[in-house]
DNA sequence: CGGACATATGCCCTTCGAGCTATATTGCCG
DNA sequence: CGGCAATATAGCTCGAAGGGCATATGTCCG
């Protein structure tokens, strides 16, 4: 998972696996939505593909890419032990805010 | 939420993080248990602060931090139209292993 | 008020990574 | 087989960021 976190942090890579998440895509469909070069998108294909969080599908000169969401789920996990408190805070805004209701 | 991923992306940072989910601690404490200088500890929690990751409470010349876990939240909101597509897979592996069971 | 303790800031160095252009690779078609 | 289409790799530059040391800031205590 280590690796993970430092994959996500690209903001162009989250909007690659946001496409990617709709569908499968071919490299030149990323190309026309991102304002990047084709060079550096295939770049960032690698990355992720090395990252475990998408694969790819030959189809002649086309690779159809697709989301891979093992790692996410490895996310996932390590922000386990952080959701109470948030569900915590959640609650007693919660509260709150049925009190301020309640009048 | 943009850059919390950046923040979360650095192993000392998500250290510091696991430390204090346990109980609020003071610089010093998190500098005995990293292998980090002092500067560096502070530095990170400097980038934690200004994240919304951390909080700090003054208490004589001690600085008590703690988790503030609302930025989280957010990655985990990031995570959501996901968590269908790695529970699509676990629910096909749970269906294999039910087969497997069955025999 | 002086000195020790706890933490933060400044500065430097070095590494890493994102972006680009140019070029290589692979597969299809005429 | 030649050439085009789609993608990948190589090489480069530049800025950002992590690490350390030295030092500043702030707080207590005698």
């Amino acid at each position: 998972m280590a690796s993970t976190f430092a994959v996500l942090a690209d903001p162009s890579r989250r909007e690659i696996l946001d496409l990617l998440r709709e569908r499968e895509r071919p490299v030149g469909d990323l190309v026309d939505r991102l304002t990047l070069a084709q060079p550096t998108v295939s770049k960032h294909l690698k990355v992720l593909r090395e990252a475990g969080l998408v694969e790819v599908r030959t189809d002649a000169q086309k690779r159809w890419y697709r989301v891979s969401p093992g790692p996410l789920a490895e996310i996932d996990a390590w922000l386990a032990p952080y959701r109470r408190m948030w569900e915590k805070s959640l609650d007693a805004l919660e509260r709150r805010l049925d009190e301020i209701e309640g009048d």
